[in-house]
RNA sequence: GGCGGCGUAGCUCAGCUGGUUAGAGCGAGGGAUUCAUAACCCCUAGGUCCGGCGUUCGAGUCGCCGCGCCGCCA
């Protein structure tokens, strides 16, 4: 029997489940559905990666224990995943003791094979991070000297020691093995992408830290925490019992290894086509046969970020449409592996046109008149006329087709294409019924033998598009199918098993609308409503959190949705004219009652009266102890009402760290009040 | 700065190794119909195929140059 393991990446415990992690788990789900179907022996593994210093960090702040502090961001995942029926077959959590112990393992062998050699790292370390940081998350300072994004101070360049791993000795490997594996990285232009930058050469890797505590420590040698990379990569092998016997030892192993097809972000590429196949290299195993890196969901055609405020949400997005709808427009609207735009509007009309107008108006019609005109009894075909049964041969043909096309895009991960296939065999059909005009036919009775066979084919039409599309819907080509009349699970029928012969004598079930019309106006309304109502919710903390919050990049981002990065969006110099800030000076500060965050000012910017402005600094500044201070105001920025106050301005502040620690902008030397600053 | 990719109808995109009047879906407009979820079916896009030069009997389709966008790397 043929065995396909699909993976998705883990997925880092420092943030919520968004978007991205749904699209990739939606990905993998639905194409385990589709070697599921077809009788493949799969095995489907997600998970979570949970070690690294900004969990660790994160729980500290949080007062809670590290593992506890995990449980719950885990929990939440789980949660999402199964909303939307997501049938993977193993969780993995980097925490677990099968993981530690394969990982260790595979640490001995890539060791005992002569790939790690102990040696002195030496890296930018920032003190209050208490560790080496990577390039992004550093920015540059002056003379060379990186500066932490968090504590915004420089770094010291120190050395420590370390244990390495000789990737630079695996250069031509890699390059011949994907030379003879060109489906080793795909897409096609990611797989140039990658062997240019190992043509470029390759340095050893780092792969322990003695600076780092939450994590897997190095065999032999307690003191060293492995590298993130190695502990996280290795899940992939250590689920399916390498190393362990927990997870079904070397017989599992040897049954699911290599993975057919690893599921990841463009953004964390390098890690699995270059990192990974080196480890397993050295370790003597073989890579995975398939890397695919998929593309990100942006929004409105640009990045989603919490500045931009146009991120999609989940939870709004399950107020509205079924788990069905959404991953079916994941799979219809984007083009794997390229970026997509995920926008509401661009959903609704999917829902509308693809599905409530192309499957479910086919179901709808299909079953409703062999309600009608047949007792509800699907009718063998009738003995019609040449012409007739030429149309229903053409039918019979272009479904046909769309089960070849279908398996054939599928097998090449074109899903969008793949579908596509579907419906221009859906449109064939609905003209086939146009054009027959069974309802004309159900008036004369001695034209029934035609009708039977219209509303014959038809069904077998709708029968096969069921069996087809189960993968990609799988709740409501059951709800269709058991509509028809049919029992069982339609997600387990293999298409080839499919006949176009007679459908057994059978009555069909009540016929109901499987994807209801949209309508378009009023769900916008209510969207948009929602998210106003969720950025009033943040209101308390927008006058300091205005500022590009540079988001702490993961240590690992393993994460598919680009989190708000600041890029560089360059303006004008009119553009930032058009931003009038002026010193001012506190003259009253008072907290606003019920908002633990606002405090309320009264500013003098020098003019005649001074202004009411309010600021979300309150969990970390005294009111009282801020009443004389000079600081920096917007001062052309349009009112708003926070806690029903009105906020003439903002005050300008540098927002800190991942959980936005304000601190105040000011002067060191004395400035009068109301100057402008250019 | 280096390497790579892209720029085709209002929108999203097909157009393989150069060859008849440049295509699809969505949206919009018109028509037909009533089995169906105002659904479905039919008709309608006169688009400098980014611009220029060139190769060729013939170029979105190849080459060079320019402009614009994007990705990877530095």
């Amino acid at each position: 029997m043929n065995k396909f393991y699909v993976t998705t990446p883990i997925y880092y415990v420092n943030s919520r489940p968004h978007l991205g992690h749904l699209y990739t788990t939606l990905v993998a789900d639905t194409v385990i559905n589709f070697k599921r179907q077809r009788r493949f022996d799969t095995f489907f593994l997600t998970g979570t990666d949970e070690h690294g210093q900004n969990i660790e960090r994160a729980a500290e702040k949080a007062g809670v224990d590290v593992k506890q502090h995990v449980d719950g961001i885990v929990a939440e995942f789980q949660q999402i995943f199964s909303e939307f029926k997501v049938g993977f077959d193993h969780w993995i959590r980097t925490t677990d003791d099968y993981h530690k112990r394969g990982v260790s393992a595979l640490w001995r062998r890539v060791k005992k094979n002569g790939f790690i050699y102990k040696g002195q790292y030496e890296g930018w370390y920032c003190v209050g991070c208490n560790g080496f940081l990577s390039e992004d998350e550093t920015i540059a300072g002056p003379d060379d000297i990186p500066i932490c994004k968090i504590h915004e101070r420089p770094l010291e360049r120190l050395a420590e020691e370390s244990y390495f791993f000789k990737l630079s000795a695996l250069q031509q490997t890699l390059l011949d093995y994907y030379e003879s594996h060109p489906e080793f990285i795909r897409p096609e232009s990611r797989r140039n992408e990658v062997m240019s930058f190992v043509r470029g050469g390759l340095n050893d890797l780092s792969v322990s830290r003695v600076s780092v505590k939450w994590g897997i420590p190095v065999p032999d040698d307690p003191a060293h925490t492995m590298y993130v990379w190695f502990d996280a990569l290795s899940n992939y092998i250590t689920a399916i019992g390498y190393g362990n016997e927990d997870r079904g030892g070397e017989a599992q192993f040897n049954k699911y290894w290599p993975a057919d097809l690893q599921l990841v972000g463009k953004d964390i590429l390098r890690f699995h086509t270059v990192y990974w196949p080196a480890f397993l290299l050295a370790a003597g195993l073989e890579p995975p046969k398939t890397v695919y890196a998929h593309g990100m969901w942006l929004s409105g055609g640009r990045k989603m970020s919490k500045s931009l405020g146009n991120v999609i949400d989940l939870s709004i997005l399950r107020r509205h449409f079924t788990p069905d709808a959404i991953r079916y427009f994941c799979l219809r609207e984007m083009v794997f592996g390229q970026d997509g735009d995920f926008t509401y509007e661009a959903l609704l009309d999917r829902v509308n046109a693809d599905l409530a107008g192309g499957l479910g108006n086919l179901s709808s019609r299909t079953l409703t008149m062999i309600q009608r005109y047949c007792d509800g009894r699907i009718p063998a075909p009738g003995n019609a006329g040449d012409d007739l049964v030429g149309q229903a041969d053409d039918v019979r043909r272009a479904v046909a087709q769309a089960l070849v096309d279908f398996d054939r895009e599928f097998n090449l991960y074109n899903f969008s294409r793949a579908i596509e296939a579907v419906w221009t065999a859906i449109q064939r059909v609905d003209k086939f019924i146009s054009d027959a005009k069974p309802w004309d036919l159900a008036k004369k009775p001695d034209l029934r033998e035609a009708l039977n066979l219209v509303l014959h084919t038809a069904v077998q039409a709708l029968r096969h598009f069921t069996v087809i599309l189960a993968p990609v819907l799988p709740e409501s080509t059951q709800a269709i199918w058991e509509q028809m009349g049919e029992s069982g699970q339609v997600r387990e029928l293999p298409p080839a098993q499919l006949e176009w012969g007679e459908i057994p004598d059978q009555s069909i079930a009540e016929v109901k609308p499987i994807f209801p019309r949209l309508d378009k106006a009023k769900v916008m309304d209510e969207i948009k409503q929602e998210e106003e109502a969720k950025t009033a919710e943040l209101a308390p903390a927008q006058p300091v959190a205005d500022a590009p919050t540079a988001e702490l990049p993961a240590r690992m981002p393993v994460a598919m949705v680009e989190e708000p990065a600041p890029g560089i969006a360059y303006i004008s110099i009119d553009d930032f004219a058009k931003v009038e800030l002026r010193v001012g000076e506190i003259k009253t500060a008072e907290r606003v009652p019920k908002a633990d965050k606002l405090l309320c000012f009264t500013v003098d910017l020098g003019e005649p009266a001074p202004r009411q402005i309010l600021a979300g600094i309150a969990q970390y500044y005294e009111p009282e102890k801020l009443i004389g201070r000079k600081v920096i105001v917007v001062a052309n920025l349009a009112p708003r009402k926070l806690r029903g106050l009105e906020s003439q301005g903002m005050i300008l502040a540098a927002s800190v760290g991942d959980e936005g620690r304000p601190v105040l902008a000011g002067f060191l030397e004395d400035v009068p009040n109301g100057v402008k600053l250019r």
